[in-house]
DNA sequence: CTCCAGGGATGAT
DNA sequence: ATCATCCATGGA
């Protein structure tokens, strides 16, 4: 199979697939399997070019072609990394996470699949979004093969509105299994037109994701930040409000979320969804593991 | 075993 | 407008 080779300069592909954005990417041999919408693809990456293998395709050779574009808009290969980063604030916490997460880039997501997997990432740990996700595909998306090996592309709205609620829950939704199904029918009825959204300011494109089932603020702006290149977008899990709470907000009373989240649009500046995921992956990496208790230890 | 996770919806102050 | 509670699940 032919190999498509790609610059890359200023990009990080596996801290990129592993800072918790994007929940499907597995690692296969040097680099990575996974889809782009409906295309398996492998990649790799010696030093700052992307090695890419595609998968076979029905579609005619014009659409193949195009493939390559596929791949740098995914990974947002065009966006100006060096200032995007030049504009973050210049304080240690920010300073110590730009250093940690060179590299790593806001990729842009196919809009339904990032949804869907954000209504199902509340209240769960990277790990387990990453079992949800694949646990989804498997049963309800269409199978790929690449490099022999098996890949599965998101189910459609459609695929999923058709489904039920127990069936989901089989997935290891739990609760949230109503509000994707729910969610999942108002945009296969086209109620929610998703793609038609990209037009909304960013007040309007909040408001309306907020009105979808399982859908509130955090959710809104990781979609928004993800799939819809709102990098202005600032999701606060409980993650990032540790980091604001402890590092930006040291020894203060009474620090409500509406500070927090006015504080963020604020200091971070124009790019702030990227600071943000520095930030968050930069305290996922080096959180400290609470030390076990010795006190019940009689020896040793 | 316990702890906690990329929260949202709902109802009570 | 803020605050408390409940919601299921399984990795660490």
């Amino acid at each position: 199979m032919d190999v498509t080779r790609i610059d890359a300069p200023g990009f990080d592909l596996a801290i990129t697939l592993n800072s918790g954005q994007v929940f499907h990417w597995e690692k296969f041999g040097n680099g990575f399997v996974g889809t782009i919408g409906e295309n398996a693809i492998y990649l790799e990456q010696p030093g700052d070019i992307l090695k890419v293998r595609f998968g076979e395709t029905p579609k005619p050779a014009r659409e193949t072609r195009a493939l390559p574009k596929t791949v740098t808009r995914y990974f947002a290969l065009d966006h100006p990394l060096e200032e995007i980063c030049a504009s973050f604030p210049r304080d240690p916490v920010m300073n110590a996470a730009r250093d940690f997460c060179r590299g790593l880039r806001i990729i842009r997501q196919p809009k339904w699949e990032c949804l869907a997997a954000f209504i199902c990432s509340s209240m769960k740990q990277v790990a387990h979004i990453r079992q949800i996700s694949r646990a989804l595909r498997q049963r309800f998306g269409e199978r790929k093969e690449i490099c022999g090996h098996e890949v599965f592309s998101f189910p459609s709205p459609g695929r999923l509105a058709r489904t039920s609620e127990s069936r989901l829950r089989k997935c290891g939704l739990g609760y949230r299994a109503k509000n994707l199904l729910a969610t999942a029918k108002r945009v296969a009825s086209g109620e929610a037109a998703l793609d038609s959204w990209s037009a909304l300011s960013e007040r309007q494109l909040r408001e309306q994701l907020c009105e979808l089932p399982g859908v509130g603020i955090k959710v809104a702006n990781c979609v928004m930040l993800f799939a819809y290149e709102r990098i202005a977008a600032f999701p606060i899990d409980v993650w990032i409000e540790r980091v604001l709470r402890e590092k930006y907000f040291a020894r203060k009373r009474k620090v409500t979320g509406q500070m927090l989240a006015d504080f963020a649009a604020n200091y971070f500046g124009p790019h702030g969804g990227y600071a943000q995921q520095y930030l968050f992956h930069h305290a996922r990496m080096t959180r400290k593991r609470k030390p076990p208790s010795r006190a019940l230890d009689q020896f040793d």
